[in-house]
DNA sequence: TTTGCATGGTAACAATATGTTTACACAAAA
DNA sequence: TTTTGTGTAAACATATTGTTACCATGCAAA
């Protein structure tokens, strides 16, 4: 299934990290276009449409924290995915404290191979989310309204619940190590205990009441029916 | 599939940060070796052929950014891991550092979990190596699922019992030696008692229900129908 | 605001699967 | 026969996971 290039625009006030960035981005096949600073950022993201905005936090006119939040302020980019850019640490948790809504963050300096694999993973996370309702045995599962249903009666899973059920179901019958697991449902800079996992597995299966997920030990969990 | 521990080069010229590092990626399970300067790191490349550099990027004889420039020049290490370690708000580093071919970076204050985190995510991105499955006669072997399959039924082993099958059995009728046993499913450093390998197989031979694993007195074991 | 609830993380402990060693029987070779 | 190596079962130790209870947080309703 063919689709049209992913639109990505980027905003930062350097020109050196916005050519580096769109020379990889644009190398990986995708629509890049770039903005200089807050205003023309939500300016261009308006008459684009993207896909995907990086936005840098200091920038003239508007700090990216202000152009994210001017944007998910507006239906047309409630769903758009945001990717901030941070230089210092306690812009990080300045950032992470706040509730601005970005999908993800990537702090300077940048890897352009960080920021690509960044990408590719929320595009395809995203994906995920729109992708078909996965229907094994009589366990449906409805990414689209975050449902669950067991012979055809709903279940309902938190939020971690179900995207660690969706990921062993999204492969039934491939185990998923911890890690895996843990930089898949969690991400890679957030650290958890390894009992989290467990404790997840365990509501899962409490909640569907069946045993669909089978514990590898040594290893980690799989989807069966 | 016991794969040998992998080895990591750190180079910082403080011992403080060496020695935190060091101790925390060593009971990760790495093996770790250390440099105290540019030229140093770049010695000891060399000769060790890690599989992961982690290069601070002031350091004295040559910083990283050069250590890493040297050593992406030569199609040995066209392929190693590099994370920089930088220190907060160095624009100039951070550049630069985008040029030279780093694979990732992590910015001091160093948090351990951090580290080990984006060193193992690191590790798992380049490891897309996963075993391929096997299939000899009416016996499947599938690291994916962690599974094994006498004429298409299940058959459920151990970690320890899947490995050491899945290395018999990637080059049937050859001979392994005990030792040769030992080291790729136990590692190296792990020492355990000779008829460890003897109970093992007997568990195999036992789950599987048939003959495939042929004893040769005296030698080793080697996987035949 | 306060309250209550859902969520998610963690610690502590229990339960269980797994791995290792021991001891000994047996078979083959010297 | 003696020696050596291997198979087997059971005991033991350990690692891994399951389970429960508790706490912190955020959110929504009152």
């Amino acid at each position: 299934m063919q689709t049209r290039p992913k639109r990505i625009l980027i905003a930062d006030d350097e020109p050196d990290i916005l050519e580096i960035i769109e020379y990889n981005l644009t190398r990986e096949g995708y629509d890049v276009y770039t903005a200089k600073d807050g205003n023309e950022a939500i300016e261009r993201a308006k008459q684009l449409n993207p896909d995907l905005i990086i936005l840098d936090i200091m920038m003239p006119k508007k700090t990216g924290i202000e152009v994210c939040q001017v944007l998910r302020s507006q239906t047309l980019f409630q769903d758009t995915l945001i990717i901030f850019l941070t230089a210092l640490n306690d812009e990080m948790s300045q950032i992470k404290g706040l509730e601005t809504g970005a999908d993800d963050y990537v702090s300077k300096p940048i890897s352009p191979k960080v920021l690509i694999s960044r990408v590719t993973a929320l595009f395809r996370r995203i994906n995920k989310e729109e992708g078909k309702s996965l229907s094994i045995g009589n366990i449906g599962i409805d990414p689209a309204r975050f449902m669950v249903t067991v012979d055809n009666k709903d279940v309902v899973l938190a939020k971690k619940e179900f995207e660690l059920l969706y990921l062993l179901a999204s492969k039934p019958g491939r185990v998923f190590l911890r890690n895996e697991i843990l930089s898949q449902v969690w991400g890679t800079d957030i650290i958890v205990g390894d009992r989290t996992i467990d404790v997840h597995i365990r509501k899962i299966r409490q909640k569907l009441g069946l045993d669909c997920i089978t514990t590898v030990k040594g290893v980690g969990y799989k989807f069966e029916l």
